[in-house]
Order: structure tokens, then C-alpha cells, then sequence
DNA sequence: AGCACGATGCTCT
DNA sequence: GAGCATCGTGCTT
């Protein structure tokens, strides 16, 4: 049984596991534990839903009009969060992926939670944690947090491997909200879901 | 179970 | 000044 946290092999994945094709990397997340530490407690998850963001090109890109304040870290090197704000009330989870200057992302959509569930379910009042901006209130992910090293325990918020999912287990279909952004790109099959590891309910 | 809508503020043109 | 990579409530089937 191991009860304590290993400070010498860090369990994070290694920028590497960023540095490829964002597709590649929206499917492999899913089924990793995507973990905060929060008043010194691991609060944490099993990624059941990404969406993939792949460069200026992609017009449902935050790219897409070129480098901006907001999307700097997006054209950093990879394995770094892109947290953003939206609605007026709203944070954004992404893990920039492929090489430095290419910016592109992969938007955490929602988290099977796993760990500290005592404090993730008040934090979000008994409520579901399967959703971009419900995930990142239920860590409490927010601006501090946009350009910090997921692959690094010492940042606060990291990613580390989980439960694999096999490709059979694996849906995909077109990206979440894009209402105003024109074809092709409002339908690329960009979002990918997972039924594991234990069936959380769809939305 | 599924729609309609209001909340609320930052970013970029 | 417009437009958001959303959520929760409340109302209708």
C-alpha cells in the first residue's frame, strides 16, 4: 500500500507527452488524472472529455486572428495551461500542445472525480463536474493558474497517468459551442469523450 | 428530457 | 461595442 506522496519519481507526464500532434494528445489525456493541490489536500480526476484547438488555420481557434495578450501561452512550448475567461464568469482549462510556436491546445471538458471528492463536491455544491468551467470551479482553476507547468507537482496543478482507454472506448463528434464559427471547422470531429472508467453520464 | 434565457466581465476590433 | 470554447434555473412537453 502506498499512503505517502513520492517526492523523487515525479508522477507527471513529461512535456514530451505534449510535444505531438494535438489530436494525438486530446485522445491520449483522456484517462489521466488531472490533479490540484489545493490547502495542501489532492484534489483530482480521471479526464473523461477534451476538444482539440489546432492553430491559426482552425477558425474555432483562439489563434485564429494571430498572437494576442490572451493567447500568448498557446504559441509557448508545450505541457503549459492555457487558462482563460469567458461569459463573464467563466474559467478554461487547456494544455497547450506541439512544438513551440505553433499554437495549439487541448480544452479540458470534464473530470471523473477521484480524489479529496469530499472537497470537490461542496466546491460545487453537490453538483456535476462534467464541463469546462465546472471542472475548473470544482479545483478551483482559475487566472493564477494560466501559463503554469503541468508537468510539474511544484506548480499546483499537474497531470499524471490514470486508467488506459482503449480506442473502442473512445467518441468523438463536433466541438461544443462553436455557433458563430464558419465550415469546415464549426464540424471537425474535434471533441473526444470516454465512457470510462466507471460510466459517468453523458451531456 | 429538452429548450430558452439571463448572468456578468474580459478581450479585441 | 460586440462577441464569447458556459452554466443554472425555470418552464414546457
Amino acid at each position: 500500500m502506498r499512503s505517502t506522496f513520492d517526492l523523487r519519481s515525479s508522477p507527471c507526464l513529461p512535456h514530451e507527452f505534449y510535444n505531438r500532434p494535438t489530436l494525438a494528445v486530446a485522445c491520449a489525456l483522456l484517462g489521466m488524472r488531472l490533479v490540484r493541490l489545493l490547502d495542501g489536500v489532492q484534489l483530482g480526476g480521471i479526464i473523461t472529455e477534451t476538444e482539440a484547438y489546432i492553430g491559426e488555420a482552425d477558425l474555432g481557434c483562439h489563434a485564429r486572428s494571430g498572437k494576442t495578450r490572451r493567447n500568448a501561452v498557446m504559441y509557448g512550448p508545450p505541457g503549459f495551461a492555457y487558462v482563460y475567461f469567458t461569459y463573464g464568469m467563466h474559467w478554461m482549462l487547456n494544455a497547450v500542445t506541439g512544438p513551440q510556436g505553433f499554437p495549439a491546445a487541448v480544452l479540458i471538458r470534464a473530470i471523473q472525480p477521484l480524489q479529496g471528492l469530499e472537497i470537490i463536491s461542496a466546491r460545487r455544491q453537490g453538483r456535476d463536474t462534467l464541463g469546462p468551467a465546472k471542472l475548473t470551479q470544482a479545483l478551483g482553476v482559475d487566472a493564477a493558474f494560466n501559463g503554469a507547468d503541468l508537468c510539474s507537482p511544484a506548480s499546483g496543478l499537474w497531470i499524471e497517468a490514470g486508467v488506459p482507454v482503449p480506442q473502442s472506448n473512445i467518441l468523438t463528434g463536433p466541438r461544443v459551442g462553436l455557433y458563430t464559427v464558419p465550415e469546415p471547422w464549426k464540424s471537425k470531429p474535434w471533441r473526444f469523450r470516454t465512457t470510462l472508467p466507471s460510466a459517468p453520464p453523458t451531456r
